[in-house]
DNA sequence: GGTCTGGGTTCAATGAACGAACCGACGTGA
DNA sequence: TCACGTCGGTTCGTTCATTGAACCCAGACC
């Protein structure tokens, strides 16, 4: 992988961590993973990302036993990749990078908020719950859309992320079916 | 530059901060910011950067608010880069990028130790100083060699990075003069 | 059998990174 | 004054990665 052939002499825990989730796409794919995002087709829809570097983010994430690929349904066979104990300890450097966006990137507006599922206060800077004084694990954040978010996005993944809801849950299917009800005036090429 | 084109429609907070420091070598240059690094010649030589790329990422980073480039000295007319408000606020992403990389990439020996200088403690997993109970600043950071550190780096920026030190102190010009004293041996092509 | 869907792979074109060479302003020493 | 070295770049040809469109295959559905 080109990240390796230069980071890899780094003497430096960080570049050792950006060899693993430095490349493009790549903490994207985590942050949707987190999102509650487990499938391929679910992410290539979310992200925009091409297919062929899609099909490498993830395999080069299960190597690097961030994701673990398993197999929900037999027939037909289908895999989803979801979150290893590695991959959730990723949850402060998105935590990081996200409090970084809000608050220094200029013009922007937070796009989420996210709160303490257990009492329902929005978390600190840190990622902690200033009411609990407890740093909050990814599994009891509640997501919910901020002022900056747009309402009504087209591609449906967005959509069925809209609402409030808690970090690491998955995707349910109906969002797939979502998409097609309001295509009756489909374009149809002759 | 190509992460905006993609990224830019992102909802995102975290795409946002990605879209300014997503790049390839860019968290190593603020990385190297941090340590103390702040003139062009020293972070070539301790990254292995092409030239290219890291003028156009220092110069990205001065755009986006992360560095200032400052003049230093007038005579020859010399430039240095350091970190703004905005860049110190990185602090909290390379810091849990760091604690991942030791903690999640097998097979690694911590490269660096980070104490709080006003104690002596080690700093906990998320930043802060145990004994205090304080979220201990850039500023107040010490780092000091760990035990997978090599002690014999040839390349004189990293030497230089060798000795305990607090973070943001700027690497004195003496790490320069270092280099060419064993150079006694030095080839001399035809 | 025909068609749809999910999850890819292949391929040509584009864009970015690489590394070596070059450059210009300035200081320095002979 | 003139050669030489340093610093901070820029230029340029080559290599590598990303992109987007097309294609593919297995299985379900009808």
């Amino acid at each position: 992988m080109a990240l390796g052939k230069d980071y890899a002499q780094q003497q430096c825990s960080i570049a050792r961590a950006l060899e693993v989730v430095g490349e493009r796409w790549t903490l994207l794919i985590v942050r949707d993973a987190f999102y509650g995002v487990r499938r391929y087709s679910d992410f290539l829809a979310h992200l925009g990302a091409p297919r062929a570097v899609l099909a490498a983010r993830l395999q080069a994430l299960v190597d690097a036993g961030v994701l673990d690929r398993r197999r929900y349904q037999e027939s037909p066979p289908r895999d989803e990749y979801v979150l290893t104990g590695r991959g959730l300890a990723l949850w402060p450097v998105l935590w990081a990078l996200g409090a970084w966006g809000r608050a220094e990137v200029p013009g922007s507006l937070p796009m989420r908020a996210f709160h303490h599922a257990d009492c329902g206060t929005e978390l600190g800077p840190s990622g902690e719950c200033p009411a609990c004084r407890v740093l909050v694990a990814p599994a009891d954040v509640e997501m919910r859309p901020g002022a900056g978010l747009d309402l009504d996005p087209a591609e449906p993944v967005a959509r069925a992320l809209l609402a409030p809801r808690r970090l690491l849950t998955p995707l349910e299917p109906a969002a797939h079916q979502e998409r097609r009800e309001p295509s009756r005036t489909a374009v149809r090429p002759t």
